[in-house]
DNA sequence: AATGAATGAGGCTTCATTCAT
DNA sequence: GATGAATGAAGCCTCATTCAT
């Protein structure tokens, strides 16, 4: 999508206020007055305060596809897992708010499901069937609760030494 | 805290509207209507909209404190891993609305801290360097890393086979 | 419907300027100035701006049954017919404002049908047949029109000789 | 006004919402819209919103001139009145919008007035002197309400017989 | 303790209108 | 002539909170 300089600003200020307050909890004339814009604008350009959630989505689903997408085509089944689980500890400090916001939006029932990992998950199954795991369903379902533990912590408290836990984390799959 | 019947039904209310549809996004008015009580009744009550909260928050901390006593009492290191890594598969699906505005509250930055975990840290930190675990410190972070993605897989989308996931995640910790 | 006072001030408010300036030209923020209330007032009895219209539809209708009654139960034809005449000519000056909004909203589409009358129709026309008319549905039709025509003139601009436009308008009606 | 075509959907997408759903109902971008221009044309061309209803008002006159011109230049009493009774019941079907807008704008107070009519009503003086009526201002008077009348029940009703209702309306004038 | 009428601030959204292109 | 981005005021409505009863 083509925007113009005043859509990217409210987009960058909603992503902002939102990540940091809660959507529900961040009005759009704040967002306006953060971007600079008459709160009119807002609805012009994305019709709702839900469409200007639905952008920040799109936008996210926009820059995630890339690495997601590298993951899948990954063939080497060792690989795959050690990507997943670099996953978080790679996010850059840039994203962190946009991150947030996601986690956050995660809990809002009507929120957007996270079906978006499906085809890492899948990934992850295939990648434990060829190392001969016991349960490749389970092992990959633990896999995603990981890799959503460790953003968590990161995006929340950003631990101490995320080196030695990624170390840690990865010695749980060297068997 | 002694409560009266009216008290209680405002605080279940506001439990099931704040763990379903946020607390922003929730009015008061929605929860007196919810507990069949007036408007003014919540006022009285609690103070404010702010004072439900924290009273949920007072109430959750009470349920909790009994299973973490029981795991930082614990001596054998072994079982103080063990019993953190089947907190998240026995919550009492009774109480998962109550878990899940705990967890959605956390993304909000005026929100309580994390800080009640510290003690669960500790010791699982000790029950490392006790099992000679080479870097302690990131294993107990992991750890409650790894607590906090189950519980968020549990609560919101309840894994299908969580007896194998508790399972493959055990095996982790058998070297 | 038990009204308090400020209800009651919110409607005939809400009469006055809906009459004078239109339904849609009027806003609820006017309307709670003009009955010296809190905006927020209106919505709590009203529900609604398009409810504060109801409400005063509900009024004319109570305030209408009697007369409209009056009519239906007539048994003497002529009388009938009379009666049905007298009506624009018998508002009474302090409700032209409220049928100036009655007939103001018949244009609107969403507007409430103007139903109401039929009973009167059905007795015209009983009358009609009664006294011989050739074509009583089309004479029933057309009482209703000249009611119509009549009242608009009163309402909108006020005849000098009501009286003699009466006697003129029996007088059609006199073989 | 000669007009180009822009111009003239702009008028005619503005006449028909304006029928519909009111003059103050109607938003500007609806009409830009409903017409395929863009919302800035319709100022430039019309200065106003309310500079579009003028234009409006004024096409009307231009339509209406002709029919009201040849009925004052009738000669014959009792056609002057035949001509005026069969007014209503001769609109182009085309038209009823356009009626229908002009007859919901009489009820706004700041609208124009019905002026326009006064040289029928004079025609119609005039008629009823010819013809010996006793009181020929309060019958001229009663001419214009059923007049009205008429209009108002063929453009929101369109009663079921046109025809006979006409013949009974003119049988009012036969003594 | 309990009600619910009342408030005023603020929320989301639409509006008429302007202006640079 | 024509577009559509941009504005700020206003519109309808909901909110948290207070207060008389």
């Amino acid at each position: 999508m083509v925007m113009t300089e005043k859509q990217e600003n409210i987009l960058h200020a909603a992503l902002e206020l939102f990540a940091e307050q809660g959507y529900a909890a961040t009005s759009t004339s704040k967002v306006a007055k953060a971007a600079k814009v008459s709160e009119g604008l807002i609805f012009r350009h994305f019709k709702n305060k839900e469409g200007l959630l639905a952008a920040i989505f799109e936008m996210v689903a926009e820059k995630t596809k890339a690495v997601l997408a590298d993951i899948v085509m990954t063939t080497d089944a060792k690989q795959v897992i050690e990507k997943i689980l670099e996953l978080p500890f790679s996010i850059d400090p840039n994203d962190y708010r946009m991150w947030r916001l996601m986690y956050a939006m995660k809990w809002q029932t009507q929120s957007y499901s996270t079906e978006k990992m499906e085809p890492v998950k899948m990934a992850a199954k295939n990648a434990f069937v060829k190392l001969g795991y016991k349960n490749p369903d389970a092992e990959s379902e633990l896999l995603l609760m990981l890799l959503d533990g460790a953003a968590t912590a990161i995006l929340l408290h950003e631990p101490e030494d995320k080196e030695a836990v990624l170390i840690a984390l990865k010695g749980k799959y060297k068997h």
